[in-house]
DNA sequence: TGACTGATTGGCTATTTTGCCAAATAACCT
DNA sequence: AGGTTATTTGGCAAAATAGCCAATCAGTCA
């Protein structure tokens, strides 16, 4: 693999990454069906609120939302609504994996 | 975020996670295009064949790929084509980063 | 200005991930 | 059986990630 070919698949691999994890798909999810304050999203995880920060920040620089400053709170917004169809594709393969165990099951 | 909701998204991030690593999604790239043998994808990636060998198994719990024992080689294949809907997203998150940037240049 | 609130940043430790080497497996061929 | 090839597995050290606390920053309001 040429560099530059390693270079495109690491600036997906980032975007991917962002996506990557339990807390920051819950706030995807959240902010596909509205915008939301930073306090909002960290008393709905359950974590503290530096932690979320840090998520929140981490989706920023992937580009996959943005924030806007009103008063005191801070408000986030999906700014790439594709990555919903995301959800659709790994619901599919949950399913179809559970279908391939209860093959191997019922052997 | 209760424990059904968290198992719920950590189910979702384990697939997720599974593609986000620049070599497993040159991989997922290449298995679109056709099935490969283990021994392709390491010349093509220019990386340990474990290496390789770890990466095809990190898909293939995760459910994207599979594998099938053709004499001494294991041939993979992609088993969820969807994953490929990611690509064109991805694509236009990096576009619109883009554009951002170039907004914010301009000033 | 000073107190207060919401959010971000720095710093730290714990955990996870990555990638190589060496060893073990599996299938093929004499 | 013994040798060869393709792949997987175990183990380890280095690097990246996660999450909390404390400190800082940015607005608001009296």
């Amino acid at each position: 693999m040429d560099g530059k070919t390693r270079r495109k698949f690491e600036a997906r691999a980032k975007i991917i990454k962002a996506m990557a994890h339990p807390t920051r798909l819950f706030i995807v999810d959240q902010l596909s069906q509205q915008e939301r304050c930073v306090c909002d999203l960290t008393e709905m995880i359950g974590a503290d609120i530096s932690t979320v920060s840090k998520h929140l920040s981490i989706l920023r620089e992937a580009g996959i939302v943005e924030d806007e400053k009103r008063g005191l709170q801070v408000w986030y917004k999906l700014r790439v609504p594709c990555v919903l169809n995301f959800f659709g594709c790994v619901e599919s393969v949950l399913n179809s994996e559970a279908k391939r165990q209860a093959e191997i099951a019922e052997r």
